[in-house]
DNA sequence: GCCAACGTTGGC
DNA sequence: GCCAACGTTGGC
């Protein structure tokens, strides 16, 4: 039984965009420091789960493509790099706190589906991402809701 | 840039 | 173990 999931990322630092560009349209989804998030990624992510991709912080902020995860969780070592962004002292080799998985692009949407438009979906009234206060920036996604979503990107 | 909603930290 | 202070997220 496959999962669904949802990852933000904010577009100014990573975006599908720079996803495509990148070899095999892969790459290791580092930086993620809240717990719950990490042990959705640690427990749960299985090869093949499906991923819808996130921009927050965008104007407007919207859902714009899809992965696919490639490589279970594994420590982010970019927790014990003193010079980035998320470092983190109380994480090492020995004992990482901090995990991460690999994802592939599958779909960027021709359209971004923009969070103003979602938010009247009626179909998508539960999501946990239209959900007041939510900021988990991984989070996980009904199969109800993927199917939606996938509905309206591909009607664009 | 503002600020509400959360999450984390640390003193007690 | 409580909770105030602080930091972060993320829509607007």
């Amino acid at each position: 039984m496959p999962n669904y999931w949802l990852m933000k990322t904010e577009p100014s630092t990573y975006s599908i965009q720079d996803l495509a560009k990148e070899k095999k349209k892969t790459t290791h989804w580092d930086g993620v420091r809240n717990y719950q998030a990490r042990n959705f990624m640690r427990d749960d992510m299985k090869i093949g789960d499906e991923v819808l991709i996130y921009h927050s912080n965008a104007d407007p902020p919207a859902i714009v493509g899809r992965a696919k995860i490639v490589k279970e969780s594994y420590p982010d070592f970019t927790a014990w790099d003193k010079n980035d962004k998320h470092f983190d002292p109380k994480s090492s080799p020995e004992n990482p706190r901090w995990f991460m998985v690999d994802i592939q692009l599958v779909e960027v949407f021709k359209e971004p589906l923009e969070l103003p438009g979602l938010k009247k979906i009626k179909a998508l009234d539960g999501m946990a991402l239209l959900q007041k206060g939510s900021r988990l920036s991984v989070q996980p996604v009904k199969k109800k809701e993927l199917d939606t979503i996938k509905k309206l990107a591909a009607r664009k």
